[in-house]
RNA sequence: GGGGGAGUUCCCGAGUGGCCAAAGGGGGCAGACUGUAAAUCUGUUGUCGACGACUUCAGUGGUUCGAAUCCACUCUCCCCCA
């Protein structure tokens, strides 16, 4: 249950209460697709890095381990040793990533598994259940997300198709929801917009899913090629169809200036593998722009990664320490740095909601759109 | 002392007369990454006044229109026998 505590232009501070615990919002879910924060970064590490809430993904804990093993060990939160809440992608991501692995048809998406090429069918029912297994706190609605530039007309149709994929999944989810043994009976369920960059789209089914009465809403198939103005004057286009009294969530973005522009323009929630796949790939997030810690300039460089940090590396290890590990492949390079992306990007908005609570956000968000974008 | 083998661009290593500034790795330098098939992928890596020129394949000299590639000698290293 979402409560909107103060407004700033079309920024909001607010509360999103779950059964497994309050998100205070704007706020970034940490991405732990098959059940893991890649770069060996544990949920006892989440807690001290300020994570809020864990993403675990539909498609892989379907594969591996299998949702029935993951319900049997108690559920993602008991099996990753999460405690807080945990929203669980649907697979629709994986319509996109894996389009070519896959065939869509009316019921649902037969995919070719990406590990052993065995048939797998996902449609709305399908993906319910499955998550209802991983007893998520929050269950995403099945969709498709279409690649960019896509045709109009096939945009169209997909977006009618996800609709009633949506109508299906809020069916399914109410009857696994009543379920006796069920895991989690309160689970709640999100919508997500589409319409690829097609204005008239994304606002008719914005409006088409608004009235459907949904415990939030995701705005998906964005920041997947378009430029970022598009997904900005696209977020602008829907906001207003969006519920007020309903959590926003703006699907896998984004860099830390697209975050600042999301909530600039009525976003609450976020994820990304930015953080964690950057940083394994060597480029640390700071309150001065992106470094690329392996880059021969760090050889001696004895400051921290970043002076006005307050996260465990910062306090310890030199930029010269990291640019050895991640020279020398030390998997402690990528545990390091992905500890400070996601301690970076969660207090990034601690540090919004704080500017929100004091009125400022303005000011906060002039002084960081100059900045956070620079590679330094 | 006798016999055999080898020396290639930062490293390893292919190449044994022209298509060779020289394959392929590694290393170096840089870039990308947005609901994770990603500890991945891409570019670049002799010099310069740079759609061309110049200097490189242990050294020196030679054969040839033309040599990293053939010949002679020299140097260095490795292996085997004494």
């Amino acid at each position: 249950m979402y409560r909107l505590l103060k407004k700033e232009g079309a920024a909001r501070r607010g509360e999103f209460a779950t059964v497994h615990g309050t998100v205070q919002t704007p706020g970034f879910m940490n991405v732990a697709t098959a059940g893991a924060i890649k770069g060996a970064v544990s949920a006892y590490d989440l807690k001290e890095l300020g994570c809020q809430v864990q993403l675990c993904n539909t498609y892989h804990l379907h594969l591996r381990p299998g949702d029935e093993t993951v319900r049997a060990l108690g559920g993602v939160r008991r099996f990753t040793g999460w405690e807080g809440p945990v929203l669980t992608d649907s697979g629709g991501f994986q319509v996109f990533s894996l389009a070519k692995l896959r065939s869509i048809r009316e019921e649902g998406v037969t995919f070719a598994s990406h590990i052993d090429g065995r048939k797998i069918f996902m449609g709305p029912e399908e993906s319910m259940r499955i998550q209802s297994n991983l007893g998520s706190t929050i269950a995403m609605a099945f969709d498709e997300c279409v690649e960019n530039p896509a045709p109009y007309e096939y945009a169209k149709a997909s977006c009618a198709r996800t609709v009633r994929w949506l109508e299906r999944c809020k069916t399914e989810m109410a009857r696994l929801n009543s379920l006796e043994d069920t895991l989690n009976p309160r689970q709640m369920l999100f919508g997500i917009n589409q319409g690829c960059t097609y204005r008239d789209l994304r606002v008719e089914h914005m409006k088409r899913i608004a009235a459907m009465d949904l415990d939030g809403y995701g705005i998906g198939g964005l920041a997947v090629g378009e430029p970022a103005e598009e997904m900005y004057a696209i977020i602008e286009a829907i906001e207003p169809h969006m519920p007020e009294d309903k959590i926003r969530y703006l699907m896998g973005v984004g860099t830390p200036v697209n975050i600042l522009e999301a909530v600039s323009r009525g976003v609450d929630l976020f994820d990304c593998v930015m953080p964690t796949r950057n940083a394994r790939h060597g480029h640390a997030f700071t309150s001065e722009g992106v470094r690329n810690l392996l880059n021969a300039k760090y050889t001696l460089d004895e400051s921290p990664l970043d002076s006005r940090c307050g996260c465990p590396v910062c306090q310890k290890f030199s930029r010269a320490y990291l640019h050895h590990l991640f020279k020398a492949g030390e998997m402690l390079a990528m545990r390091l740095t992905v500890m400070h992306n996601l301690y970076f990007y969660n207090h990034l908005l601690a540090d919004i909601r704080q500017a929100l609570d004091e009125g400022r956000f303005a000011e906060f968000y002039q002084e960081k759109i100059q900045v956070l974008g620079k590679r330094i």
